[in-house]
DNA sequence: CCAAAAGTGTTCAGCTTACACCCATGA
DNA sequence: TCATGGGTGTAAGCTGAACACTTTTGG
């Protein structure tokens, strides 16, 4: 990769416009029940008081991904999170303050890590993913296409765990697809298909806050995926 | 939507990183045999005569889809054509040159109405998607990322159709699904898979350019695949 | 002892896949 | 007439979907 700079190479860049970029997150987490996302109303113009994505702008020495994970990271205290890149928003007036390129993320968080005094600081609030507030610029957007994209994610890739706890029950990962994909599935059928692929590991231990009878906790098995995946198997739910 | 400026919103803007970014176009199109890239060979540094994608910066007062179509008008002399936003580049030291965020797009044409003469101006060149040289920067990247989505992309919509004549054959239209994914299909199965949807209309016309008997050429109906979508069916091959 | 959730197998329909021969025609 | 690509149907296997009862145990 060549990297030499010459007077005619210094021009090319120099004349050209340059523009601000900020980064927004749709941060997705699970209650055991229902998916949510992390919103915040904002304290600052534009559009003080509404409902908005976290976001922030790309400073100039950092990669997208790691504004995206600085983003995350100011809101929430955590690192280390499932973070994946949606799209970019380019439209000339998506934001009214100002000309703003957003790229858009989507993380997935175990809700129970997530630091609740964080909250506070910028007013943030768990919102359903199926009635949440309108949200300012094309951020309503944004958090259409992240479903979308995580919908056909978890459908053929294991990163639904990324929502939930380390341990975990097979109904509780029901739950999880059913609240994800918008429908209710048979649990027979669910169960067979999760477990045929032979990359859940069931504990000795029973969680019994759901009922009487407790039900076992499983762990996923990042290595037996992966072999799964060698093999040339591919996991489809 | 708010629209009002005031201090601190201004402020808000003002103290922010300015950044440049491009916009570079991974075209596609098919020969009749071979799925085929659209490169140029650069005439300008960095990388003075390496091969890349095309590209350009984007202005300030264009969004990134118009600065794609620009783009490739630019090279292609065509409009309206299939151009869908891919991903967004953004790490540091991608381009040796300066700090540049690069949203790539792909496009999908029709081989025959590309306009040979606009090749001169920028040294561009089809290549086979099997066996095409080096390209600079993350170049490489953006095509194995555009290839897996144009993969995912035909598999549930019928927009092979843009690589292709208004009229094509069946066996045109197999050859180009097999290019793009790389893998032979069973005839009989083809055929039928993509008539069951009934979007195809028979014509009456015959392509004899590659058998004596001649195929009967076919046109993609748009309206009756949008009942079909409607009818809440979803095309799948 | 009973309510409530966990856990378990089988059947059927529809779809995908594999597969081989005739047709039309220009040279 | 023959070589070449176009066009057609059927059977087997597999996968996804539907469906009902037993088990466990805390209260």
């Amino acid at each position: 990769m060549a990297t030499q700079k010459n007077h005619h190479h210094e021009h090319h860049y120099k004349e050209k416009d340059r523009h601000l970029v900020a980064v927004d997150s749709i941060i997705f987490g699970f209650d055991k029940e229902k998916l949510q996302i992390l919103l915040i109303k904002r304290n600052f113009e534009p559009c003080l008081g509404e409902w908005s994505l976290m976001g922030g702008f790309l400073k100039k020495e950092e990669s997208l991904d790691d504004a995206a994970t600085r983003v995350l990271y100011r809101l929430t205290g955590l690192k280390n999170v499932y973070l994946e890149q949606l799209y970019t928003y380019g439209d000339l007036n998506r934001d009214p303050g100002a000309r703003v390129l957003s790229t858009a993320y989507f993380a997935l968080i175990d809700i129970e890590k997530y630091q609740e005094q964080l909250s506070d600081r910028y007013n943030a609030k768990w919102w359903d993913i199926e009635k949440f507030p309108d949200l300012i610029f094309d951020h309503n957007q944004m958090v259409d296409r992240a479903l979308r994209r995580l919908q056909r994610r978890t459908r053929n890739q294991p990163i639904g765990f990324e929502l939930l706890p380390e341990k975990f029950t097979i109904p509780q990962l029901q739950a999880l697809y059913e609240a994800i994909h918008r429908r209710e599935m048979d649990k027979r059928n669910f169960r067979k298909k999760i477990l045929s692929y032979d990359f859940l590991d069931r504990l000795e231990e029973k969680d019994k806050s759901n009922s009487k009878k407790g039900a076992f906790l499983y762990k996923f098995n990042e290595k037996k995926y992966k072999e799964l995946v060698q093999r040339g198997y591919s996991f489809e739910i």
